[in-house]
DNA sequence: CCGATTTACTAAAGCGGTTTATGATCCCCT
DNA sequence: AGGGGATCATAAACCGCTTTAGTAAATCGG
């Protein structure tokens, strides 16, 4: 009952191990007759390749791995990772490759890491310095980093961070807000500190404001989930220091902390602005439509696969340069209430 | 440059290859000293076993795939697998396990199967002759079949579709519409005719429109985007012909159809009336929020994936019975335009 | 008709681990 | 002194495939 292996087809086609092997992976090499002959009896006996077997022997798994720096059940409730696995996913199937999603077990990716059969992986938001990426390195396993930093042995695909939170930040301004709020996303591992992309975001606004001369923004922690956004609005200070709009680094936190000020009482644009970051789809439909900066993510994604590929093919790679970002104006912000529009 | 591998790590620390393996696997097998010898090396020589290798020899590689029966960029665009991905990851990473995915290759299922070397698979809304269903059944690695009709050999998880459509239904004919529309799921493979799933749901709806002896309703494709519900909408008919209200098997494609339809100037729900399906998060969050079936879609992610484990295992499973479905009337469905309100 | 190619196929050596069976030591006890 | 266990380490088989090097037979040119 056990499988059906390769010395299985081969005995029973009297043939040998190698011309089973060659009727699959080098048809050319055999016989007219014997090729049929083997082919057919690989199908009525069933035969599949052990893919762990084929891959050991031709150190080629056929994969990807994508390095995720959260557990899964969170990290797929905001669709920023969506979106990406759909520009990876495109480059994978040009290449006839899956994807294997490594979360870290029981805490650590570098045991997901061992754990995992790739020939190359995707790390997501991890900074330089990442244990991680350390191991990754030590391997010798090609690897390219999203939201990372860029690193002399190891390409990394950002986006322009820091001017697309300068514009959001610059937008509030120009509108007459003073008195901001910031949602900073969290630090997604042990490692103390912010991510690299929230780091470089949290630049971006503080450049804008302190250019301006505003007063020091109020800021609070929230994860890029709605619920998190939520939470984020009911630690906002009140009454007469409650800020006039919120810089989020989140789409998702933005949403959530909109609902909530609307659950409120609040009306958004009118007595909150609100910015989020990313353009996810559905920041287009929120009502109102959610002012944000805009990352072309799913374009992240397969420049991430396509340089990764091309690692993996044995060619070496260069950073490329930051992809752009663009604040989008939609109905979620406006004028801080008793200014006048212009 | 090429890789460490244990026999490095073994005449490095001068001892077996059976040593190193030991440390790792065994450790209470070998002498103190020894032990930290060796791994004392195979740290300093970075050494990480070959997955593909443990993978061969252990009989398990760690991972499960998951069967999806369409490319990575089309389904990504879906929640819905996101949220199916939550619960299966929750399980996944209980037991230290990676998820695979295994989207078609040149638009062939089972050749991707071949490639993928995991522990079990989840498959995703086949029917149950679909020839990637038979060829895992040949090879004989556990599969759990998600969205797809029970079979003696393989446990089918499944919510109770037809009646969720049922209720769904009924809710419209109760609210006084006559002429509805059906938002039909596209086949997702090759196989002639619907998806298990769209079969249960329309049967669903039919059962509750012929009892009541409405019109035929008008029956509309469209795949679970929100492009394709728009889309939708413009093929509905116009003028006299307008059906009064929509009943559309994914959330997605009522959410587009719904945007259509008030771009175009109709009120929803006054002027049209819209039905979901699956309840994603978002479906709450818009204007006005959806009137959708719920079906638990993390749950159905954790039963599959707890029941693909304990078939790893070797224990035999039944097929559960199918999870609940329930009607959440939102805002999205009124009385047709014209009838009073009770 | 004979050496040189070409064609069709195979034996065996990997790939890099795990595991079983076995072999040394050393200690304890009678 | 010698038998019986523990304890610690290893040799060798095995997992299932690919691939290199090579052999035997058929084909060929002259």
């Amino acid at each position: 009952m056990s499988r059906v292996t390769i010395a299985d087809v081969a005995s029973a086609a009297g043939v040998s191990k190698t011309a089973v092997s060659f009727a699959f992976n080098n048809p050319e090499r055999l016989g007219q007759a014997t090729l049929e002959r083997v082919l057919g009896v690989a199908h009525d006996l069933g035969y599949t390749p052990h893919p762990a077997a084929r891959a050991l022997s031709m150190r080629r798994s056929g994969t990807i791995g994508v390095l995720i720096p959260q557990r899964l059940s969170t990290v797929f409730a905001n669709p920023f990772l969506s979106e990406l696995i759909q520009g990876l996913g495109e480059l994978c199937e040009e290449h006839d490759l899956t994807m294997l999603l490594v979360p870290p077990l029981d805490g650590s990716l570098e045991g997901a890491i061992r754990q995992a059969s790739v020939d190359g992986f995707i790390s997501l938001g991890l900074s330089a310095d990442d244990r991680a990426l350390e191991m990754l390195d030590r391997i010798g396993i090609p690897t390219v980093a999203v939201d990372s930093e860029s690193s002399p042995t190891r390409p990394a695909v950002n986006v322009d961070d820091e001017s697309g939170a300068r514009a959001a930040a610059q937008h509030l301004l120009d509108l007459g807000h003073r008195d901001l709020a910031i949602i900073v996303l969290p630090p997604t591992r042990a490692h103390i500190g912010l991510t690299p992309t929230a780091s470089r975001r949290l630049a971006g606004y503080r450049a804008a404001l302190d250019k301006a001369g505003a007063p020091e923004p109020h800021m609070v922690t929230a994860a890029a989930t709605r619920a998190a956004g939520a939470r984020a609005f009911e630690s906002l200070p009140r009454g007469k220091r409650r800020p006039t709009a919120v810089l989020a680094m989140s789409d998702m936190a933005a949403i959530g902390l909109m609902a909530a000020a609307q659950s409120a009482g609040l009306k958004v644009p009118d007595d909150l602005s609100v910015v989020g970051y990313d353009d996810l789809p559905m920041a287009a439909w929120t009502n109102p439509p959610l002012t944000t900066v805009r990352q072309p993510i799913i374009e992240k994604g397969r420049l991430a696969a396509r340089l990764l590929i091309q690692r993996m093919k044995g060619k070496t790679v260069q950073s490329p340069p930051p992809l752009g970002t663009s604040l989008v104006v939609r109905g979620s912000t406006s004028p801080p209430f008793g200014v006048s529009r212009r």
